[in-house]
DNA sequence: TGGGTGATTCAAATTCGTTTGAATCAGTTG
DNA sequence: CAACTGATTCAAACGAATTTGAATCACCCA
């Protein structure tokens, strides 16, 4: 949970999953904050397993982890009365 | 999201829903820490409206917020086709 | 009333995560 | 190759959250 208690790392969390993988500068939140500092965040979440990234050129593409906000979701305890989506 | 960042106060969480209202002294983890200490956790989680507490003769009984684990959940991005519960 | 227990508060110390600045890596382009 | 851009790494500085120890509060009971 300490990952996504950084707002800037949730906010990538969530940008990845609405518009899918995304490079670096892409994903910079506004406003911008330097590089060097968002790839510390990035790379608090590349060391949990909630994104991965590759290379593409001079770029480098992140993509929500598969399990990711099953992971997230699952380590809160759950609601009483909520039921699961089926799984994809 | 920080507030259940720290493990203790995700176990009272947990443990206040699982077994509903409980006086401090039963909400110690296993080990138990300091009292000052575990008092101070729950005042975060009480100052961000996830518990109360009430005193009832030398105990403090403390409760999971009607609407704690909704807003925690919410805060995370939703998983797709994830189907929401009936609201109780 | 005095002693004891459950719990909270406070300030100081400590720890841990984040930020900063400089250096480096990888890849592209002139 | 040299220069440049996107991105990462590193160590040091910083600041916020947590821990600690002592004091205090609230209540109960002998």
């Amino acid at each position: 949970m300490a990952a996504v208690a950084d707002p800037i790392r949730l906010e990538v969390i969530d940008r990845l999953q609405r518009e899918g993988t995304r490079c670096v500068c892409d994903l910079q939140p506004a406003p911008p904050i330097p590089g060097n500092q968002f790839s510390y965040h990035l790379k608090v979440l590349r060391d949990c397993g909630l994104v991965t990234a590759a290379r593409r050129g001079r770029w480098v593409d992140y993509t929500l982890a598969e399990d990711a906000l099953d992971r997230l979701h699952a380590a809160l305890p759950q609601r009483i009365g909520a039921r699961q989506g089926a799984r994809v």
